[in-house]
DNA sequence: CCAAACTGGTTTCATTTGTAACCATTGAAA
DNA sequence: TTTCAATGGTTACAAATGAAACCAGTTTGG
């Protein structure tokens, strides 16, 4: 292990990068299949139909998603009828989004699928394993917090 | 917990790729302040560098890249003369690719930084949590491999 | 009050990305 | 051989992204 030669195979970044885009890629299948969804879109859905209701700044926060991206995903789900926007009554820069009973149906559908892909990964994992996942990924967020 | 909400915050796909995802978005500061490089730029510069030699093929399987990222990169280096392309003697449709003197003296930088940087969020972690990470990952690599 | 600073959200523009088509070359098969 | 499938690599086009400008509205300070 020469000290002038990084190893990328082994660099931390890259290989968390490249996990998280492979597991992230190989889920997309399955919204990208069912509804044609993008990433924004799945995660706007899911983060309504888990709260109910919520501002656009509220998805953001929520679902670590820059403004631009939430305004297009809502424009997106809005425009297949899965969402709408009510006007805040005391500040109307504000709008407050609701998934409608089609936007709920395929939140409902969506649910078991999600939790079916999760759980068939973890199922490939020694209990042990498991435990250090969580233990590791909570780590390295808290690691990063700290960091800036 | 209700069996029919997904919790977006602890999915495992979500959690990981925005874990990677600040992650990398804060280790690229480190090579985009510093010359201006992108992602798939900094993954050839780095894998030239760590190997010497490498065809685009082989450099898109090390650095887990798409063709056409590779493709574009190494049109980039090229522009800068931090590479060069080397014909293949037996096959015409291969090329070889080296770091010029320039190459590694950027390789050679961005080094240590890159270690500093790994090192620092390493660092902010117990022993038992950095165990926990390795062990973590290794198994979410092997499970997802099995997956398909 | 009123101007300036701020905030929620959208839009514009340039850059990055992915898919698919493509070109040239090679290997295998008839 | 000649043809046809496969492979290394590039290019063209469409879609996704991020930064910054923008347009309401709201708050704050003089």
């Amino acid at each position: 292990m020469e000290p002038d030669i990084l190893e990328l195979e082994s660099f931390l970044p890259y290989r968390l990068y490249r996990l998280a885009d492979a597991v992230s890629r190989e889920f997309s299948r399955v919204y990208k299949e069912r509804h044609g969804l993008t990433r924004p879109e799945w995660r706007t859905l899911s983060g309504l139909g888990q709260r109910g209701t919520m501002t656009a700044t509220e998805l953001g926060e929520q679902s670590a998603m820059h403004k631009t991206k939430v305004s297009r995903a809502v424009a997106e789900l809005e425009r297949r009828r899965w969402l709408t926007r009510t006007p805040d009554e005391n500040d109307r820069r504000v709008e407050h989004l609701a998934l409608t009973k089609a936007g709920l149906a395929a939140y409902r559908e969506m649910v078991p699928l999600a939790k079916a892909f999760e759980g068939e990964l973890l199922a490939r994992m020694s209990a042990d394993e498991r435990a250090a996942v969580a233990t590791g990924i909570a780590a390295m967020e808290r690691a990063l917090e700290e960091k800036s």
